[in-house]
DNA sequence: TTTTGAGTTGTTCGA
DNA sequence: GTCGAACAACTCAAA
């Protein structure tokens, strides 16, 4: 029972419902190192938004290990090079991981298990950041699935899932603690300029403010979430999708909260299943971009390679900055900007936008919706991206293009969250908060809107806009 | 091998 | 205002 061993942290920055440290914590003394590594090739190096996320989160992995007579070692470098160094000169004798499912991860870990191994090291790699393992859900034939609901089906047609695990409770340091770069050093946090206070005021990063935010949804949330997630304006979903992208709560324990509160007299088990099919949106993301690896770069439908993209600098410089004169479209990429989050129905009225009101490439939008969520993650994002763009994996037809005005009249019919996010237009009366241009010009000069001066005219039509992108599509038919 | 039913999230038009 | 159909065919997954 004297053996150490190296708990790799990588997007599981938690204690509870951690297989590689639960196992670690049971064999001997633990050493738990998080290695910053933007070296790896071909690996998507982290956004802005997550740097600062991942800052915060260290920060509280720090502070729970301290909890337990632990700490946190932090390395920066190539993972495959710093792990085999620190296992020789700690003499671990073995080194725990999560698995992880990234184009890149596969031959990382082989690496890693060979470099290893050539120094009597064991590496043990353990599943923890999904429910279902992509090579675990397959169809008939055997292979992977491309359409979302069979997958949920044969995903969820076996027993019901273990329950989550504690965390360990005590940790056995090692003789001697190796040495550790400080947090400081890395510069995740922005300086010049600190565009931070919005994501400071709008998240607590760290696995207890993940289990806060759960309890909070649990609470509150659940009940009529099949129909209220849909609205921007009330705080009706989990928000729980950072927390899950960097690991600080595990899908399993989300999972079993959720089913937990079926039997719930005011929560619907409607609620339950359409909370616990959004879990499995992330699960069939990962079964994508684990069997399809270039999900984040090419278009999983091919005959897309050929889409007549119309890509211009200032359209999607306007998406970015929230200026396109559509209130709905504008308050979710400033909702973005300022918290690194957007509601789920104005993502998909933002995507919509950008590649078939603007025709701009959807990797255009997934590179800035990387850089910019907090909750950025490979597979969620890629497949998402594909899906509104209609070239992905049982995508939207091309006809379902979103009309903005229409969604935020249904989504948003109030205006609140226009209001909260385009205060410019805060004083327009309902019936136009979705459409100033269709205000008479007495009610604009009312509520202190100059269009083309406070408050951007339209950058595209959207009738016009809908016929160049429906002939657009068509044209991959006959060219 | 062939057949069959089905597929997250929409919009517009005309009755 | 409400409702159903059209928008196009295609691919998937299982029988």
């Amino acid at each position: 029972m004297s053996d150490t061993t190296i708990v790799w942290f990588r997007n599981d920055l938690r204690l509870d419902d951690n297989c590689a440290l639960i196992r670690a914590a049971a064999n001997g003394s633990v050493i738990p190192v998080y290695i910053i590594d933007d070296e790896t090739p071909g690996a998507w190096s982290m956004g802005g938004a997550s740097r600062w996320w991942l800052h915060m989160s260290l920060t509280a992995l720090a502070a729970d290990l301290g909890t337990l007579g632990s700490r946190l070692v932090l390395r920066r470098g190539r993972s495959a090079d710093v792990l085999a160094k620190l296992a020789v000169d700690c003499k671990a004798t073995a080194v725990h991981a999560s698995r992880a499912y990234q184009p890149w991860a596969g031959a990382l870990e082989s690496q890693i298990k060979t470099d290893l191994a050539a120094v009597g090291v064991t590496f043990r790699r353990f599943a923890g950041t999904l429910l279902f393992e992509p090579e675990a859900v397959r169809t008939k034939d055997g292979g992977p699935f491309k359409v979302y609901t069979p997958f949920w089906r044969s995903a969820t047609d076996g027993p019901d899932l273990p329950p989550p695990q504690p965390a360990p409770q005590a940790l056995q340091s090692p003789a001697r603690w190796p040495k550790s770069d400080t947090l400081k050093s890395w510069g995740l946090l922005p300086q010049k300029p600190d565009w931070a206070g919005g994501l400071r005021d709008a998240w607590t990063p760290g696995a207890a403010g993940a289990q806060a935010r759960l309890a909070t949804f649990l609470a509150s949330g659940l009940k009529g979430y099949a129909e209220n997630r849909n609205r921007p304006d009330l705080p009706a979903t989990s928000r729980l999708s950072p927390h899950l992208a960097f690991g600080e709560i595990s899908p399993l324990r989300a999972w079993h909260a959720a089913r937990d509160h079926a039997h719930d007299a005011t929560v619907m088990a409607k609620d339950c299943e359409v909370f616990c099919k959004e879990l499995a949106w992330r699960e069939f993301s990962y079964h994508l971009l684990f069997h399809w690896p270039t999900l984040p770069s090419d278009p999983f439908r091919a005959d897309f390679a050929r889409f007549p993209w119309a890509p211009s600098d200032a359209d999607l410089r306007a998406w970015q900055r929230g200026m396109t004169g559509y209130p709905i479209v504008d308050a979710g990429m400033r909702e973005l900007w300022h918290t690194g989050y957007m509601h789920n129905r104005v993502r998909m009225v933002v995507g919509s936008f950008l590649v078939k009101h603007l025709l701009i490439p959807w990797q255009a939008g997934e590179a800035w919706f990387w850089d910019t969520l907090v909750d950025a993650d490979l597979a969620s994002n890629s497949a998402s991206w594909q899906w509104i763009a209609g070239c992905g994996a049982d995508a939207a037809p091309y006809f379902r293009i979103f009309n903005p005005i229409k969604q935020g009249e249904t989504f948003d019919a109030h205006g609140t969250y226009v209001r909260r996010w385009v205060p410019e237009l805060g004083l327009l009366p309902n019936d136009v908060i979705h459409q100033p241009w269709e205000a008479p010009e007495l009610v604009l000069r009312a509520a202190g809107v100059q269009l083309g001066k406070t408050y951007p005219t339209r950058i595209v039509d959207h009738a016009t806009a809908r016929d160049r992108a429906l002939s657009a599509f068509k044209s991959l038919k006959t060219s």
